[in-house]
DNA sequence: TCAAAGGTTGACACTTGTGTGAAGGAAAGT
DNA sequence: ACTTTCCTTCACACAAGTGTCAACCTTTGA
């Protein structure tokens, strides 16, 4: 598909594709006519871009981590280059600490929500 | 304590937390001749701003939302704006949704060194 | 008492990363 | 032909963070 269409489907604008594959998160044919040609899968990876981004996570490592997750698209087993799991497992660590501050601070903010409920004005 | 001592305890640099200040997420007395005179309670406060920055919440967000997390300096129950409790809301919505992608990607490269691990090679 | 050393303050500017806007041109669709 | 979509490229916007500098405060020691 052209980039209009996964645009569209992804609700990314084609500016900001043009710029994922620019930082070397996307990596789409191209056309004879020089037109990007988007695989079908590409919808779900940019979803989980996207939502990695959203998550605070840098292009840089995104970029990374991005072939080891599965994903239709590729076989993923390959090679295992020994300092590809070594940065694996900091990121994984580090997403860990993200996850456990994040659900620390998501449930105060519910626990205070409770409080308000209860008593609506004291 | 002075700057320097909140710095060396939290090993966030003086600059940061000044800059911190100007964003409106300390607010720390001031002695007479003008320094900074920060609240013990305040070390917790910046490890926890650190951790809500790393897990991607912008300054703004976590300004709004700091009063609520419970924290031995505030009693927090206080007047429960309308449009505040709807931020929150919102806001620990996104912070779920983090939770759950972030989640999510971690377990598949959990997944894929698991697998690299069991064949070294293949 | 005086001076050197080191922490603090405010201010201006700069870097990096993510995301947009717009110009100028080529291809596709009608 | 005319409009839409796409291409590349340059530039800009905004947030987080850092560098640096002159001036001021405090401590220490001669």
């Amino acid at each position: 598909m052209r980039i209009g269409e996964l645009a569209g489907r992804t609700n990314v604008p084609p500016r900001l594709l043009r710029y994922y594959e620019e930082q070397g998160l996307l990596a789409p044919d191209r056309a004879v006519n020089g037109y990007r040609d988007y695989a079908e899968c590409l919808v779900n990876r940019v979803v989980q871009i996207r939502g990695l981004l959203d998550a605070g996570l840098p292009t840089k490592i995104i970029k990374q981590i991005l072939p080891c997750l599965d994903n239709p698209c590729t076989i993923h087993v390959s090679d295992a280059a020994p300092e590809l799991i070594a940065i694996l497992e900091e990121e994984r660590e580090r997403m860990d600490s993200r996850i456990r501050c994040l659900t620390r601070n998501r449930d105060a903010i519910g626990a205070y929500l409770d409080t308000i409920r209860d008593r609506p004005s004291s």
